[in-house]
DNA sequence: CGGAACGTTGATGGACATCAAGGCTAGTGG
DNA sequence: CCACTAGCCTTGATGTCCATCAACGTTCCG
């Protein structure tokens, strides 16, 4: 157990129980560490032979582009988060990847990553987990999309992103800093901004949870958990599974 | 190269070459075959200790019910695929199972799973390999129920459909059996039974697709792909990517 | 100071949900 | 063999949630 480990060291930590030599091989990943300014994307719809990141510091978002102009938002990644592990694994890019801040991430070359599988190859099921628990999140995004109206949707949001950043201790239970504009939400809840704003008003003047500012502030917690059903379930669970 | 691989096999070795050591290892997670009949749900949101299957043969479905009754069907399972993975890497499945049609499967318990990747470390870089194409249809789903509209959404499912039943030799590019109702695909693309119908009679009339009495008929694949703003490659790729 | 990006609010319209009713088919029991 | 039921499909009428269009305010930065 080092002293200090990444926060994606610990992430993968929390689902198998790593060796010193694991811990090694998790931070040769960190080795080659990049900046990226906001706004420019950093991996491309379409894109061959693209690299993988891993999120130091910062926010990203994934996304997808229809030939309408619009798009949508698939995830936004926080500290932590792995960046584009799809975009490696299969030779060609499926979605594009924004950094929605500046933000620092190190660079894991497909060579990299299959390596550090053949060597520590309980690193592979670890990364399978974390994959999973991604999809997971995926998954209640779509389910958000589908049968949710646009207040339960946004709400849930605030709450899905609230219980990931306190995992990562950027937030607690009452408030975290969001650096997102109502536009990235729109693009991600599948609203359009004008409506995101009306929805957001409906919620602060009900004194359930303000957004303003960068901030989002969690007034009456229960009541919002009422609202979105939310369940949260499915991005916690306590201590290692695999030995 | 053994002359009778399972679909399971045969998919998994898509992304990885796999030898003749591996392959035994997934024959023997076949080793448990179960029948289920229709409409009973095999796993159950919230349940814990769930199985996984590999799905022998028949139609299944995943899906998420909310507290006001619906639902939202997250995907539709063919022949090869795998169900309920996510079920059985966290201890308590986030989602139900139900079998559409009756079906054949084999039950693959979590200490088979663990005790598989520990045994074959490269099966667990091809599950992961899997579990990502998998997350990429439900990201793909993602998008359609964010940002098309009901016909552009119904056209890309029927082809999508098509283009994985394809895959498995369960279907043509000009069409396939499909067991599932109006209402499924209701609760799959986020719509009304009620418009399901009419958007399906839209596309009938305008002379691209027929879906009527268990079989999708796809008269006019190139106006269809169009439409749907369809783009196969997430699906599909040449070859395996791990030597 | 000027412009760009974002936030805010009102007015209008459309896509889709909901309600309602009826038809078709297959299975069931008298 | 025919009523009866249960699913599923189909179509029309009405309503609503949210998109779109338009305009203006605010903040920030060059």
């Amino acid at each position: 157990m080092t002293a200090l480990q990444s926060p994606f060291a610990r992430k993968l930590g929390a689902f198998v129980a790593l060796s010193a030599t694991e811990i090694t091989a998790i931070d040769k990943l960190h080795a080659r560490k990049k900046q990226f300014p906001a706004g420019r994307d950093i991996v491309h719809q379409g894109q061959t032979n693209q690299s993988a990141y891993i999120l130091a510091s910062g926010w990203a978002c994934s996304y997808k582009l229809l030939t309408g102009g619009t798009r949508q938002i698939v995830d936004f990644q926080i500290p932590g988060d792995f960046l584009g592990l799809r975009s490696v694994l299969f030779r060609t890019s499926d979605h594009n990847i924004e950094p929605v801040t500046q933000l620092e991430a190190s660079e894991v070359l497909a060579s990299d990553l299959l390596e550090t599988f053949s060597n520590t190859p309980r690193l592979a099921t670890a990364m399978l987990w974390a994959a999973s628990r991604d999809e997971a999140m995926v998954v209640e995004h779509l389910v958000g999309i589908g049968r949710r109206d646009a207040k339960e949707r946004t709400a849930h949001f605030l709450l899905e992103l609230g219980a990931r950043l306190k995992l990562v201790g950027l937030g607690t239970t009452s408030g975290y800093d969001c650096p997102l504009s109502q536009y990235l939400l729109a693009d991600a809840l599948g609203l359009s901004a004008v409506h995101v704003n009306r929805v957001l008003r409906e919620l602060r003047e009900e004194g359930l949870v303000t957004f303003q500012h960068g901030h989002v502030e969690i007034h009456d917690l229960d009541a919002l958990v009422l609202l979105a059903d939310f369940d949260k379930t499915y991005l916690d669970h306590d201590g290692p599974l695999l030995k």
